[in-house]
DNA sequence: TCCCAGGACTACT
DNA sequence: AGTAGTCCTGGG
């Protein structure tokens, strides 16, 4: 095990981080701290006053990138804040940092995430990284990485039975091999309306699993995912229809809607 | 028992 | 193009 610390961190809290609904592979441990894996590397990550603690595997420059360290969320709030119904949701959810996820684990994880709710989301990825994903021993614990594509690549809906998946089984089957055929440079550079279409090519990718897509895995910060907590949040704060609430807050909060939604998101459910 | 829980698909107008 | 009904599963 190695230790990594960055000093002078400021707006990061892991508990907000983690807990805002972007990722599903980290545990609040009794500390406070949370434990978890991304890509290959498991660690236990705190924060000791402004000096942010990680234990476990992984480079520096590894966790610097998937906790998006560089951005200045400072900024970010302070800019967000001029809004005073954000200035408050901000207060809640300070410290939320958009982690850069693998985007095929994100296309697989949201899959499972329709029409569900997050400990069954946990427990089908966890049981999916089990039968699939390689094993790590770390912090005197194993953990299972998310499969990589090859890993699934030849997996039929039945074989993934264990999982209590559901209707969703056939899909992650399906989005595994189409997955192969989409254009990732669009994701990533084309327009959004160009990137969102090219996703939902995919079964069992609708508008608000592609906006996750691309807000947690390429960096788009300029989508709105809108789940049915944010329809919530957003009716009864601006009177927003449901039909509407992903366009209106893409012109709302332009280039920091997606970081916007997260604070309402976490602010929303806080309540 | 019914109904939901961080949507999407399909089959209709 | 837009809208209802339906979809596995586990828990209240």
């Amino acid at each position: 095990m190695n230790q990594i610390i960055f000093e002078n961190i400021t707006h990061f809290n892991p508990r907000h981080t983690f807990l805002c609904g972007q990722c599903f592979r980290w545990e609040e441990e009794s500390d406070g701290s949370f434990t978890g894996i991304a890509g290959e590397n498991a660690a236990n990550i705190s924060m000791d006053g402004n000096s942010l603690v990680i234990c476990g595997g992984g480079t520096p420059e590894f966790w610097e990138n998937y906790l998006d360290l560089k951005r200045d969320y400072g900024k970010i709030q302070e800019t967000l804040s001029k809004d005073t119904i954000m200035k408050t949701a901000i207060e809640s959810g300070w410290g939320i940092r958009i982690l850069k996820q693998d985007i095929f684990e994100c296309l697989i994880s949201f899959i499972i995430s329709a029409n569900n709710n997050i400990p069954r989301i946990k427990k089908i990825i966890n049981k999916l990284s089990e039968m699939y994903g390689d094993k790590k021993k770390e912090l005197g614990k194993t953990f299972y990485a998310f499969p990589k594509e090859n890993q699934l690549f030849n997996i039929k809906a039945e074989d993934l039975a264990p999982l209590s998946a559901g209707y969703r089984a056939p899909y992650i089957a399906e989005a595994v091999k189409q997955f192969a055929g989409i254009d990732k440079e669009k994701i990533k550079t084309s327009p959004l309306v160009e990137a969102r279409a090219e996703l939902c090519k995919i079964k069992g990718v609708g508008p608000k699993v592609a906006d996750c897509i691309l807000l947690f895995s390429a960096g788009r910060f300029g989508v709105f995912p809108t789940d049915v907590w944010v329809k919530r949040v957003m009716r009864e704060l601006y009177g927003f229809s449901e039909n509407e609430t992903a366009r209106r807050g893409e012109e709302k909060y332009g280039e920091l809607a997606g970081i916007a939604q997260q604070y309402l998101f976490y602010w929303r459910r806080e309540q």
